[in-house]
DNA sequence: ATCCGGTTGTTAGCATACTAACATTATCGA
DNA sequence: TCGATAATGTTAGTATGCTAACAACCGGAT
C-alpha cells in the first residue's frame, strides 16, 4: 500500500497543501500573471485587459454592467475603470435616461488596437497553457469552466 | 462549419474572454475563495490557513523560507505573519545562529487545532471540486499542476 | 582581515478583490 | 401618488500580491 494513499478505507484523508485545489489554482493564477506581466505589449493588467475586451465585446454600459460581465464587484471596477480612464482608454458620459448611470465606451484610440489586444492575448493565454499537450489543453479548459461556472 | 470554429486554417483563432485560461483561473479562485470564506470554522483566509498548515508540516522557519514554501514574496509573507502572530496563532524567537531571521513556529493552541485545520482545508477542497466527477478531479489536479509547476 | 555578493526583513507604493455603509435615483405596487 | 424596494456609484477598511529600495547581517574569496 502506498504511503502516501490517501483513499485507504476508515482512515482520514491526509492533508496535502500541494494537492490542494485552492493552493494550486492560486499557483498557476501567479504563473499565469508574470507570464502577462513579462509580455510588454501592453501597459495593462490582465484585469484591465478583460474590462477592455468585454467593453468592446458588449458595447456602451454602464460601470456596474461592465463589472458583472467580468465578474468584478462594484468596488474593484471602479478602480479599474478610474485607472482606464485615467489612462485615456476608456472614455464616459452621462446616461441620458438614468441620471444614476455613467455610460462606458472605449476611446477611438483603444478600438483602433482591439484587433492587437486581441491578439496579445491569445499569445498570454498559450504560454501559459504551454506546458499542456493540445488534448490536455481542452480537458483543462473544460473543466475549469465546470468549476467557474457554478453559482 | 461551426460558427465558433477558432482553428480554420488561414483564419486567426477568435478571442472570446470567456475561454481564456486567466480569465476562467480568476473565476475559479473567486469562487474557490468564496466557499472558504462562507464556511466560518476558523477565522482564517486561504493564504493565512497555508501558512500555518505549511509552518507545521515544516517546523520552525524563518519568515522568508516559509514564503518560499507558500509560494508568497517577502512583502506578502510579512503582511500573512504579522496578522497570524496578532491573533496569537503564531509565535516567534529571535535565530540564535543568525541574527538577520525571525524563527516561526505555532503556538501551543494553534498546535493542538491542526488536525480541525486539516479536516476543514478538506471540506473546502471538496466544495470546490463538487462540480466535478471523480476521474475529473484527478485529471484536473494533475493538469492543475502541470501548469503550477514550471518555473 | 577585509571586501563583496547574497540574504533577511522592512517600508512604500500600486493594483486587485472583498465587505459594509451611504446618498442618489428608478421603479413598482398599493 | 406615495412609499417601499431596488439599482447605481462612491467611500472606507481589510487582505493578498507585486516591485523597488533600503539597512543590517552573513559567508566566502582573495
Amino acid at each position: 500500500m502506498n504511503q502516501n494513499d490517501d483513499t485507504t478505507v476508515g482512515e482520514r484523508a491526509a492533508y496535502v497543501l500541494d494537492d490542494q485545489v485552492g493552493f494550486l489554482l492560486r499557483l498557476a493564477s501567479q504563473r499565469h500573471t508574470a507570464i502577462f506581466q513579462d509580455s510588454p505589449a501592453f501597459d495593462l493588467t490582465p484585469t484591465q485587459l478583460a474590462a477592455i475586451v468585454r467593453l468592446a465585446q458588449i458595447g456602451e454600459c454602464s460601470q456596474n454592467e461592465l463589472g458583472r460581465q467580468t465578474a468584478m464587484d462594484v468596488a474593484t471596477i471602479k478602480g479599474v475603470v478610474d485607472r482606464l480612464r485615467q489612462k485615456g482608454l476608456v472614455v464616459t458620459r452621462p446616461d441620458p435616461l438614468d441620471r444614476r448611470r455613467t455610460l462606458l465606451s472605449l476611446s477611438p484610440g483603444t478600438e483602433a488596437m482591439i484587433a492587437d489586444i486581441h491578439e496579445f492575448g491569445l499569445q498570454i493565454s498559450r504560454k501559459t497553457l504551454a506546458p499542456l499537450t493540445a488534448a490536455e489543453r481542452t480537458t483543462f479548459l473544460r473543466l475549469l469552466r465546470k468549476l467557474s461556472e457554478v453559482g
